[in-house]
DNA sequence: GCGGGAATGTACATTAGTGTCAATGAGGAA
DNA sequence: TTCCTCATTGACACTAATGTACATTCCCGC
């Protein structure tokens, strides 16, 4: 439970710097991450910081290359993966939303709202999405669509995420759930098939009716 | 064109600090909403601040009330407009999307980025996107759909549109423009007409083909 | 048991911001 | 002209942050 001492003995560490920092990055945004709060949190002398960065900067310049690395690739991969149907590929793209490993949503809004303050930032994240998109087309197109729709009914799911996370919207998974066919159908033009909704509600240990 | 003075030729004034302070939020975030800087760039003592505003405290509510009254009314406003389909009444909660009138998308996305550091900002944000989903969802029944499709859908049109901002897009007005009826179709299931079309068109000075 | 690098701490100099106060200035009304 | 109010200012005291220099401690391999 102490953050403050980790397995090798240490009470610190570029790692433990790191963590702090990208929990006060969710939490608070940018402006939240200085290196004295950072320090009390881990209860260290603030000076020992730089020990193991150059100076602010560079944590930060870390913690966005945990983001670009983390969060583009599990949509890629989930739009990549296998699918019988568009409703089901759909429906992969759709575990990003609800796994944390696949996409984390807190630290995406956190990175986007940096990107106010910061053109290199805003640069990084206009990349981002332009990747992410392309990735989604290509899912589109994959099922037969035709390029002009592929690419709007891309951007409609990728948008609606990207604005239900903007949104900070703290809906119980139950409700998540029950609106999912709705939105596939809106997505895709697809009725998802009930196997297929069975498979999507399964690896999410989500049960229907039990409001779990 | 010089800001600093104004027409009762006061340099300063409660409406000139806060137009500073709206300035510095959209382009650079909250966090850049300090008096120092504002003061510097309105050419006055910092000082001379306090003499309009008890501290920064109250600046950020004048900003946020700022916000609060602007924002939500233009989305209901299109939503309540009158319209003959559901097409058309989709186009008309368009033009909030392509006039600053309506609603001003820089402000809004500053808005949800200070939530993220500020509690009470957050609730505020909740507040109005409820508001602004219930009256879409109204305008969905009005055209006969039923509560849960009307829900799901009203969410789609407004999140997409969160999503959008906050991708901070700068795609072209004649990109934005080509891509609507692909929209339209997507949230209402129906294919716009080409009058309604030509009616929105029109109303935003846009002349399809001529890229303008 | 000891030498050296990893890790921490203390002290200092600097910067950017906050807010208070008391002293003005400038312009219109009487 | 004089006065009053609106508006502005510089000087002061304070706080939170940054980064640097240097001394110290801890632990590990030899």
């Amino acid at each position: 439970m102490d953050q403050s001492v980790n397995e090798s003995g240490w009470r610190g560490s570029q790692e433990g710097w790191l963590e702090a920092a990208y929990s006060s990055l969710i939490e608070s945004g940018v402006d939240s991450v200085k290196i004295l709060p950072l320090a009390k949190k881990l209860k260290l002398s603030r000076t020992s910081f730089y020990w193991f960065f150059k100076d602010r900067e560079e944590l930060l310049s870390a913690l966005l290359a945990r983001w670009r690395e983390k969060n583009t690739g599990g949509i890629i991969k989930q739009s990549e993966a296998y699918a019988e149907s568009l409703a089901e590929a759909m429906l992969n793209v759709f575990d990003c939303w609800l796994n944390k490993d696949l996409f984390d949503s807190q630290f995406e809004f956190a990175v986007r709202s940096w990107a106010l303050q910061s053109p290199g930032i805003l640069n990084e994240v206009r990349e981002a999405d332009q990747t992410r998109v392309e990735a989604l087309t290509r899912m589109f197109i994959r099922f037969g669509l035709e390029a002009g729709a592929a690419d709007v009914r891309a951007r409609t799911t990728y948008l609606v995420q990207i604005g239900y996370i903007s949104m900070q919207s703290q809906e119980e998974i139950a409700v998540r759930m029950r609106r999912i066919p709705e939105y596939i159908a809106i997505y895709t033009g697809q009725i998802p098939q009930q196997r297929e909704l069975d498979r999507f509600f399964a690896r999410h240990n989500y049960k229907p009716g039990t409001g779990d």
